[in-house]
DNA sequence: TAAAAGTTTCAATAACTTTTGAAAGATTAG
DNA sequence: CTAATCTTTCAAAAGTTATTGAAACTTTTA
C-alpha cells in the first residue's frame, strides 16, 4: 500500500469513527493528519491537503487547540503559524477523557443531584422507581468520575499495568 | 419538585446527553422514559408522553432492542406489546460498551492492521511517523479492546472494588 | 504609517440526519 | 375467510449541523 493511499484512509476511518462520537469529522479528519505528520503544518497546507475551506480550518483548529489536542507553532522568521499535534495516543486519550468529564459528566451531576429532591410524600410506586433510578445512575456516574479522575493523573505504564494484573 | 417535571427534566438531559455522543436524541429519550418507569409501556403511550409520530417511535424502539437495552414484553389477554428496559445501570452500561466494541473497535482494528502494511521501502520521515503512529494506536485500542472484554464479563462489585483499591 | 500578509467571523448555503404519516403488511379473533 | 387491530416501511418534509468564502479585522514589515 502506498503511503498516500494509507494516510487517505487513516484520515478518513479517523473522520468517520469520529462521527458515531458526536466529534465533527473535519475536526477529526484535522487531527488525524496532524497525528501522522511529523512536522508542524499550515493552515493553508491543511485547507489543500484535506480541501476544506479556510473558515472551517480556521475554527476546527481552534477547536481542536481548545481541547488540548493540538498546539500553535511559530517558526522563527515565518509569518505564518503552523500546527502540531500530540503524538503520544495515551496523552491524547486522558486529554479527551478530561475534557470530557468537565464538559458531561460534572454537569449530569448536578442535574442527578438536584433530580433526587423529587416530592417525597406520595411514596407510590411510580415515585420509587424514578428516585430509584436516579440514585444509580448517580452512584454508577459518581463512581465513573472518581476513577476517571485517578486514571487522568496516572501514567501510562502504571495504568495498563495494573489494569492488566487486576484483569488476568 | 413534581414528579412530572422530574422526569420531563431527566428525559430532556438524558436526550441531549445522547446527541454529544452521536446517538438519537429521541432513542435516548425512549430508553430515559423507560428507564424511569416500573412497568411496561405500550408503543401508543411512549408516543403520547413524547410527542412523537408512530414511526419514530417504532424506528427508534427497533433500535433500542437490537443495543439489547430493551425488551419486547407481551401482556397476556393484550393485543398490543409492551416495552421495558433494563433497569441496573451497570448491566446497561456494560452492554453498550459490549455493542459499540463491536461495531467500532473491532473493524477499526482490522483497518490499523492493513495500514502497517504501507510500503516500507523508502524508511523516510513521513513514512516512520505514519507506521509509528499507526503502531501506537494499534497498541492502545488493542489493549483497550482486551480491558473491556474483561470488564464486559465482570461483575459490579468485583470491578469497581478492584478498581477502587488500584487507584486508591 | 501604509501596504502586505495573515487570521477570524458570520450569514448564506449545502450536507446530513431525523421525523412524519399515510400506505402496505402482519396477525388475530370471530 | 375477512374484518379489525396492530406493526412496519419509506419517501417526502422538517430540522439540525457543518461548510463556505467574502468581508472585516489584526499584525507585521518596510
Amino acid at each position: 500500500m502506498k503511503l498516500e493511499a494509507a494516510k487517505a484512509q487513516f484520515i478518513q476511518t479517523w473522520g468517520s469513527l469520529a462521527t458515531q462520537w458526536g466529534i465533527n469529522k473535519t475536526m477529526a479528519q484535522i487531527h488525524a493528519l496532524l497525528l501522522i505528520t511529523p512536522d508542524p503544518i499550515s493552515q493553508d497546507d491543511l485547507m489543500e491537503e484535506l480541501s476544506i475551506s479556510r473558515g472551517s480550518a480556521n475554527m476546527n483548529i481552534r477547536e481542536l487547540i481548545d481541547w488540548g489536542l493540538v498546539d500553535r507553532v511559530i517558526k522563527p522568521g515565518e509569518r505564518k503559524e503552523f500546527f502540531l499535534a500530540e503524538k503520544d495516543i495515551w496523552k491524547v486519550f486522558r486529554q479527551i477523557v478530561k475534557e470530557r468529564k468537565k464538559r458531561e459528566l460534572e454537569p449530569l451531576l448536578k442535574v442527578l443531584e438536584q433530580l433526587k429532591a423529587v416530592d417525597g410524600e406520595k411514596k407510590n410506586r411510580e415515585a420509587k422507581a424514578f428516585t430509584d433510578t436516579i440514585e444509580n445512575i448517580q452512584k454508577f456516574v459518581g463512581q465513573a468520575d472518581k476513577s476517571l479522575d485517578t486514571m487522568i493523573k496516572a501514567d501510562e505504564n502504571w495504568f495498563w499495568g495494573n489494569l492488566i494484573k487486576l484483569i488476568k
